[in-house]
RNA sequence: GCGUCCGUAGCUCAACUGGAUAGAGCAACGGACUUCGGAUCCGUAGGUUGUAGGUUCGAGUCCUACCGGACGCACCA
C-alpha cells in the first residue's frame, strides 16, 4: 500500500520519498515532507508542496493538501476496499513475501548445566518471535542452538551430582569451592542413583587445593554427560513451555572439537596466531579487541574460545547470506574476538550480525531477586509460566526493547485486569469473535461487500489495521518485534474506542463496519501468531 | 582506569531511525452501564527528554564534555 503510494510520488519526483505517519489524524492517512526537495529546487517549502500537490491527484487520492513543508493524503475508499479485500481472502497467510536472504539465527544456546532462568527466556522469546516474524515475510530462517557441552561447567555439573547424591546416600561430603547448588541438583542425583546405582557414588572425592581454592578430581565423564543430557531434555521442556518453536538445528561444542586443528591451520597460514610464555594467542587485538586472546593453553588444551572459533568457522562455511547470534549482555565484550576470529578466518564479519538481549531484574511484591546460576537462587522459567502463563510472560517481555533494561514484578502480572497489556488485545480479538458470532455471520460474508461512503472513524480503523505488512518488514529489519507488540496494542484501543462510538449489529452500516472488524479481527490474530501468543476467541 | 549499553511523566516503558504540539499503561482524581462482553470508553492532572554546549530548515534521536546507573575488562564457559 504504502509503496503504490511511494511509486505516485516518484513519478513527480524522480525518487521514492520518506512516507510517514502525520502526527495528527485529521492530517490524512501519510504524510511526506518535502523540504529536502524544495531545497534541492532552490523553492520556498511552502509553494513546493502547493505546487506538487496539484500533480498528484489520482483516484488512489481522495484528498492531497498541502501543510507547512508536508504533503498529507487522504486514501480513497476503492483504494482501502481493494487492500480489504485482500486481507479477509489471505487470512493468517496476509502479509506474506518472499525474499532470496537466508538467515541463521542462533539463541538461548544456555548451558546444560541448570533448567532455563528468567534471563535465557528473554533471549528465548525475542529470538522465536523474530524468527517468525522474519519467516513470515519470506526470509529464509535456521534456527540454532549452541550446546556448551564441553569444558569445566560439565565435569562441574559431574560433580554436582555426584556429591549431592552421596548426601542423600548419607555418606560423607566434603564440598569444593564452587559447585552447582539448587533443588533440581538434588533432583538429578536421585535419578543418577537410580541409573547407576548405589555402589557407583561409594568412593569420596578428592579434594585438592588449587590456587587457593578448593577443587574436586574427578573422572566420571559417563555422569557428567548423563547430567547433561538430563538437563537438555530440561531445557527443550522449558522451551516448549514458553512456546518457542523448536529449533532446525542442535550444535555440540564437544562434536567440533576435532576440526580444531584443520581451523588452526587456516588460522597459521592466515597469520594470525603467534606462541608467547608457551601459549598460543590469537592477533584480536588488531582488529579492534583491547588485546590479544589466549587459544591454546600451555598444557596444550582449546580454550573456549577455539570452540567458539571453530563453531563460527562451521557455521560460515555453510554459506548463508547473514547470521545472526542473540546473546546475553553480558557477554558484549566478546563480540570483538569473535569478529576478528571470522576476519582471520577469511570470512565477512560483517555478516555477522550480534543482538543483546538485557538483563531482566525480577521483583516478587516489591523484593529484588538475584538471579545467579551458580547459587541456585535463580527465577526458573517453568516457575514463572507456572504463574502467569507464557502468553503474558511472552507478551510482557515483547513490549520492551530487547538490548534495555527490564524491571517488572512478578505480582503486577498475575493481575488478570487491564494492568495486563495481553488482556487488553486478547479483549479486543475476543469482542469481534463475539460480534459476529452476535450477527451470525464469518470473517468471509464480507467479501461481498463493497466499502464506500467511509465515515473518517472507519476509514481509520480500517487503515490502521493496513498497516500490518509495514509493521512486519519494520519489525524485522530493525531486529525490534516489540514494535509489532506495540503495534497490536494500539490497534486493540483503535477497535476499543471505535467499538464505544459506533454500534455494528442493527446500525445502517452493519454490512461495512462488520467487513473492517473482519479485517481487524484477522490482524489481531495474526499478530499475536507471530508473536507466539495464541488470540483467545473467548475469555 | 578502559570499553559497551543506558538515562524520557511519581512507576514501567514507547516515539516509524533527524520531522509537525514527546505518547501509552499503572498509580491519582472526575465521568459513561435498559452493554453488539464495562477485562471497555471519555475527561482532568502529571515533562526544561540527566546537565552544558555543538551540528541544521528541524534534535529525545547525531557530535563533544561532564553527572549518574548496568554490564564487561580470564588461560570460566
Amino acid at each position: 500500500m504504502k509503496k503504490r503510494v511511494a511509486d505516485i510520488f516518484k513519478e513527480h519526483l524522480g525518487e521514492n520519498p520518506p512516507i510517514n505517519k502525520p502526527k495528527q489524524k485529521e492530517f490524512g492517512h501519510y504524510a511526506v515532507p518535502i523540504f529536502k526537495y524544495a531545497k534541492e529546487n532552490r523553492q520556498n517549502p511552502v509553494e513546493f508542496a502547493k505546487n506538487l500537490c496539484e500533480k498528484l491527484k489520482c483516484e488512489e487520492f481522495e484528498s492531497v493538501e498541502p501543510l507547512s513543508g508536508f504533503v498529507n493524503i487522504k486514501l480513497s475508499d476503492k483504494f482501502l476496499d481493494e487492500f480489504a479485500n485482500r486481507v479477509i481472502t489471505q487470512k493468517e497467510n496476509f502479509a506474506k513475501d518472499e525474499k532470496n536472504e537466508s538467515i541463521l539465527l542462533e539463541y538461548v544456546s544456555a548451558n546444560p548445566t541448570g533448567p532455563l532462568h528468567i534471563g535465557h527466556a528473554r533471549g528465548a522469546i525475542f529470538g522465536d518471535s523474530l524468527a517468525r516474524i522474519g519467516r513470515h515475510i519470506g526470509y529464509k530462517i535456521t534456527t540454532e542452538y549452541y550446546v556448551n557441552d564441553a569444558g569445566r561447567q560439565i565435569i562441574l555439573l559431574g560433580v554436582s551430582v555426584y556429591l549431592a547424591a552421596r548426601e542423600i546416600l548419607g555418606l560423607d561430603v566434603e564440598w569444593p569451592d564452587e559447585y552447582y547448588r539448587g533443588e533440581y541438583i538434588k533432583d538429578l542425583a536421585r535419578e543418577a542413583i537410580e541409573e547407576f546405582g548405589e555402589d557407583y557414588f561409594k568412593k569420596p572425592l578428592e579434594i585438592v587445593k588449587k590456587d587457593d581454592k578448593k577443587e574436586a578430581v574427578f573422572d566420571k565423564e559417563d555422569l557428567s554427560l548423563w547430567a547433561k543430557d538430563k538437563m537438555l531434555e530440561e531445557i527443550k521442556s522449558d522451551l516448549n513451555d514458553l512456546n518457542v518453536v523448536p529449533f532446525d538445528n542442535w550444535v555440540s561444542e564437544r562434536s567440533l572439537y576435532k576440526y580444531w586443528d584443520e581451523v588452526k591451520s587456516i588460522l597459521e597460514k592466515n597469520g594470525a596466531l603467534y606462541e608467547k610464555d608457551g601459549k598460543i594467542w590469537l592477533k584480536s587485538s588488531e582488529f579492534k579487541d583491547e588485546k590479544d586472546r589466549v587459544v591454546v593453553r600451555e598444557n596444550s588444551m582449546p580454550t573456549y574460545l577455539a570452540g567458539d572459533i571453530v563453531y563460527h568457522w562451521d557455521k560460515f562455511k555453510r554459506g548463508l547470506d547473514r547470521y545472526i547470534n542473540i546473546w546475553g549482555a553480558d557477554h558484549h565484550g566478546y563480540i570483538a574476538r569473535v569478529k576478528a576470529a571470522i576476519k582471520f578466518l577469511g570470512f565477512d564479519p560483517d555478516k555477522l550480525e550480534i543482538l543483546l538481549s538485557q538483563m531482566v531484574k525480577l521483583l516478587k511484591g516489591g523484593e529484588p531477586y538475584k538471579m545467579s546460576k551458580r547459587a541456585g537462587n535463580f527465577i526458573l522459567v517453568r516457575d514463572v509460566v507456572k504463574d502467569v502463563g507464557a502468553d503474558a510472560l511472552r507478551f510482557v517481555f515483547l513490549t520492551k526493547k530487547a538490548d534495555t533494561h527490564l524491571e517488572f514484578d512478578v505480582d503486577d502480572l498475575n493481575k488478570k485486569d487491564s494492568s495486563n497489556p495481553s488482556y487488553y488485545v486478547n479483549y479486543a480479538h475476543a469482542r469481534i469473535c463475539s460480534i459476529f458470532d452476535n450477527a451470525d455471520k464469518k470473517y468471509d460474508d464480507m467479501l461481498g461487500v463493497e466499502l464506500k461512503n467511509l465515515s473518517e472513524d472507519e476509514k481509520d480503523l480500517l487503515f490502521f489495521a493496513l498497516q500490518l505488512p509495514y509493521v512486519l518488514e519494520d519489525a524485522f529489519n530493525n531486529r525490534e518485534p516489540h514494535r509489532l507488540t506495540n503495534y497490536l496494542i494500539d490497534l486493540a484501543g483503535e477497535f476499543h474506542k471505535f467499538y464505544n462510538k459506533n454500534k455494528v449489529i442493527g446500525s445502517e452500516k452493519e454490512d461495512i463496519r462488520l467487513k473492517i472488524l473482519a479485517v481487524v479481527g484477522i490482524i489481531l490474530n495474526l499478530g499475536l501468531s507471530l508473536l507466539g501468543i495464541k488470540a483467545k476467541e473467548r475469555m
